[in-house]
DNA sequence: TATTAGAATGACACCGCTGTCAATGCACGA
DNA sequence: TCGTGCATTGACAGCGGTGTCATTCTAATA
């Protein structure tokens, strides 16, 4: 029995007799053989690794949900998982080091990461495999995975309009995610469509944490005319516009409709909970890393864009138009 | 100029003439050049990486906090992190395996994983470098870090006390957690020390999530004489015994004071903010990393329980009694 | 100036696998 | 029975570093 044939079998490699197979994999078990990883990186040039590349600060339970789904694929396929917390707005030449040091196989970029020209650019030119989550802009010559968030975002409006509501405000999300412009677009598409102006003193500025929820809906309590409803672009900020709520000592759902979007455990944990759009956060992970993996192995040769749809989760943080 | 010698300069060993060793450097920046962490492993025998194994669920800020302080000190080390989600109570047998299929140097064990016997003898009989995160007991044969967290839940209590709260409920923390008996007996401790009687009915379990939180509450707001301070063991439950006042109908600190412990995220997501207990968890982190990171090198021979303090945070959620 | 200890450098054998290609085994048709 | 072609297995040379030990310098000492 060759060591070349037991790498066959560690590998999965076709042309070995079964028996030969069994014999090698039992053989495995007894002595609790595990493949020295430095050993087959160095000869086969790979490492059966790959990286996920995350901005801090960042909602946690956001990456917490891509981890998930990333590590089950990685897991039930032998890679192993490096997550790389990197500083807000990475110059494209870190990214690089990273894949250099590590050697890792592949990477999945989350957003806003994947919406940065330079650095697709440059892992393009390397000939690393990526894949993108949630980018602003699809690009042909890349692979991405992402929610659907210009018709979830539609669906939230509709249902505000649906609860009489009529002066919606909207807190935009961090401009450099492409999901910011995707979910406001769904908005003020809504709006059109039942005929209401677009206020753009109704539109504010947000980064997708709780402070800037905060001020953005105090911003909001200031105008002439309040609105009635508010909708966040993503469940922090949401609650944040609901601390802001209590602050002013305005009444919800009564008073205020929030809404947020993501359905991040945050919906569950303010007071009234949150009407919010779940997206499908673990399952686009695993998606990306599927086809990561797919790409890396060669196994596939064109690049595609996957879109999941969304679900409006309608919790008590929305309710009917109180006329008077 | 072999290869030998440029060894040495990556490696910072001894014996490099200076003007040598700025040669090299200044080689290594103009081409590049980055050591093949495959090649090095193999033929050291280390990865220059290490584990960072939590129990899935968990508290994500917490994980995400432990992971900034380890990753800011792997980074300058040196050091690739390999974050480990594993099933809630895993068996020793799944550790090993983790340590024998990515041959990491070492491993940081987040609580309960470091508070599982069976698990630290078995690490110890391998040989393998651990530290253990916030374990309930203290075994001389190991390395740990980890708040005073006795000392934090009697500020807590003490605090309470001044307020002129004395039906003070205790929501307990998952059992399985070190902390969860530290943040306990520091409770009862001071209620003792005051020469108040514990009341055993008012000492309710949990499981350090929202949920158990909001459930447990409800069962305080049930009993005949209702507490006046609810005290829970994190923050999490403690936004869940907020959400169950609400649901109660009880006002907010007037009616019933809470107060949380960690300072997460969240703590100032409710309303009203969150009175805690802020534990350094960064700081621990951080300094777990550094002693694992010693006894890997050999540079450390014997083993410490290091513990940070505590600093209570006054917010308001808390509030002095209301007689009447 | 010769001697010598210790600093600096290099030669070389691996570390444990995979890629390549050659060797062997086997079933089938002529 | 022999030859043919494919399935199966093995031999061997690396992959890119580090450990070990030999060799060469260097500077201080006699």
């Amino acid at each position: 029995m060759s060591i070349k044939t037991v790498s066959r079998v560690v590998n999965r490699e076709a042309n070995v007799r079964p028996e030969t197979r069994a014999r090698v994999e039992r053989a495995i078990r007894e002595l609790d053989f595990e493949p020295n990883p430095a050993a087959r990186g160095l000869a086969g040039r790979r490492t059966f690794s790959i990286g996920l590349l995350y901005e801090i600060p960042h909602e946690f339970s956001y990456i917490q949900q891509l981890l998930e789904g990333v590590f089950a694929v990685c897991e039930s396929h032998g890679y192993t998982l490096l997550l790389r917390p990197v500083s807000e707005e990475p110059a494209a030449v870190d990214i690089v080091r990273f894949i250099a040091q590590t050697r890792v196989d592949g990477v999945v970029l989350t957003a806003p990461i994947g919406d940065r020209r330079e650095i697709t650019d440059a892992l393009g030119a390397r000939n690393t495999p990526f894949v993108q989550i949630s980018p602003g802009i699809t690009d042909a010559r890349w692979t991405s995975v992402g929610p659907d968030d210009f018709a979830g975002s539609r669906a939230l409006t509709e249902h505000l309009l649906g609860l009489g509501h009529k002066r919606i405000a909207f807190i935009k999300g961090d401009p450099r995610h492409g999901a910011t412009e995707q979910r406001l677009s769904g908005h003020t598409q809504s709006l059109r469509d039942h005929e209401i102006d677009v206020d753009p003193a109704l539109i504010v500025p947000g980064r997708f944490d709780f402070e800037s929820g905060k001020s953005a809906a105090h911003r909001l309590f200031a105008l002439q005319e309040r609105p009635t409803a508010i909708i966040a672009s993503n469940d922090d900020m949401a609650a944040g516009a609901i601390v802001a709520a209590r602050e002013a000592g305005i009444a919800l759902p009564d008073g205020l409709s929030v809404a947020g979007f993501d359905d991040s455990p945050t919906a569950l944990h303010t007071w009234p909970p949150l009407t919010t759009v779940r997206q499908p956060t673990a399952d686009i992970a695993s998606l990306a890393a599927v086809l990561l993996l797919e790409w890396i192995r060669g196994e596939r040769q064109s690049h595609t864009r996957k879109t999941f749809d969304c679900r409006l989760i309608v919790r008590q943080s929305t309710a009917a138009l109180t006329t008077g």
